[in-house]
DNA sequence: GAGTGGTCTAGACCACTAA
DNA sequence: TAGTGGTCTAGACCACTCA
């Protein structure tokens, strides 16, 4: 349970040299506590053993199992709310973030309307089926290339406008349950779907952006000539330990709305 | 020099009711103390009290300064290196952020080559001019309609080829010296000009993308078809207290480039 | 060796939430 | 009223940089 005794310099003795044990084994890693902690944190966030939406442990709490001070477990859980793991409310508690949330929705929704209010959009699934993973796709989810995938196509519409042709690749072996049934019925975002049934949960993603023009199919599904500039966002999705767990490449219709950045 | 003696409890003693005075006067702003102490040193930094790539006092003569912990000064200075405006330094001391940095450079130009390493771009000035602000412009800048602002038109070549138009709207009264000739002869990021010669820093900004496609005049400049889908980005940046200072309207070539982003 | 930021502790009190 | 996160202090030591 003790983290890594490194330089250990703990109960209020003047200290001198370490009374854990250490400069024996010697593996060269040496982290911060509140690092190890964090570390710690993360691997009982990826186990489930605390589920996105539930409170962990209090900081003292923790402070006790770890065998730190509550100054320790607080800088570990501060880094862990600044990359959206966690979300702390005060009087209440630590809580794991999850995306059935309206304030996860927009962190990867980043079409807005040019005017008006923000609208969640409808859903239309075009096509669901399991594929080998093209030579492309396998080595941007770090697979191998002919490895099962699943592959879904949609369409999703705002105030009955299509806007979004979205095509998705997933990992077939985390994902082997996913059916366009349980697509259509799904209500809510999909980052919802996949962290609840397939226990994958989006931590962050990178996006490669383009203005592409639209193709003869691309122009049926969203109601354009073809030719018509689309913006392309191609978005690699990675779960907790930085793994790649969905390719998605989404065709934007930007005559009404535009993605929206801040640079800081 | 002390800052708001609001909920003081400082001094060893068990303390009770602050001995400050408080709940007389009334404002009803409260804050934390490192609050208050980061909007102290923000006004340091945006005086200009400590210029760009100075070091800003100590924590511990900080602390000294305002009569305040080490441990206060230090939760202040860190907020303010997560928003990139100081950078700290283990061992040399904490650092005014300037953009005449390679590490800045990237934050604000998210163009990048689809293969191999990012290069920095030639510039090619089209036009500087001044002129009243159109409806738009003022309304983005905050400025009144009419008001004196600078025009600029230029192009930006990675390897020659031309990929990034780029058109921009400064606040006259900021930028009074600002002539062709000054940006023609500057090396390096414009953000950098800015900073040196009329002590205006940019801090954020916010961005709008979409797809259009390229009109007669944008083709000719970019070489490429009157059609071509390109990358529109409209950037409005700000500096200290949230103030809008610039305007920029980029059209991008995204054939050999993308836009990167990072969703987390 | 002096000075800087970085880590860690221990303890106090405040602000908020819910029973 | 009890429990939670949020703030603040005081002091110790570590890791790094530079003269």
């Amino acid at each position: 349970m003790n983290p890594v005794s490194s330089n250990s310099n703990n109960s209020g003795a003047p200290s001198g040299s370490g009374a854990g044990g250490n400069g024996t084994g010697g593996s060269p890693t040496f982290s911060p506590l509140y690092q190890q902690i964090k570390a710690l944190i993360t691997q009982s966030l990826q186990s489930g053993e605390w589920k996105p939406g539930e409170m962990i442990p209090s900081e003292v709490e923790l402070a006790g199992r770890f065998k730190v001070s509550q100054g320790t477990v607080r800088k570990a859980i501060d880094e862990l709310a600044a990359e959206n793991l966690v979300m702390r409310r005060q009087g209440k508690g630590t809580f794991v973030s999850t995306h059935h949330e309206a304030r996860a929705h927009f962190r990867f929704l980043r079409l807005m309307p040019d005017e008006g209010v923000p609208h969640h959009p409808d859903n239309k699934i075009i096509e669901v089926k399991r594929m080998r993973a093209p030579a492309e796709v396998a080595r941007l989810l770090d697979l191998k290339s002919g490895d099962a995938v699943v592959y879904i196509k949609r369409v999703q519409s705002f105030e009955g406008a299509p806007t979004i042709l979205e095509e998705l690749w997933l990992p077939g072996l985390l994902f082997k349950g996913l059916t366009a049934e349980r697509l259509v019925e799904y209500k809510g975002p999909m980052y919802g779907l996949f962290e609840s049934e397939f226990g994958t949960r989006m931590i962050r993603a990178t996006e490669k952006i383009r203005a592409v023009a639209a193709d003869a199919s691309a122009a049926e599904f969203l109601h354009v000539l073809e030719g018509t500039p689309l913006l392309c966002a191609e978005r690699v999705s990675f779960t907790y330990g930085d793994k790649a767990v969905e390719l998605r490449r989404g065709l934007y219709l930007t005559s009404q709305h535009h993605y929206q950045n801040e640079l800081s």
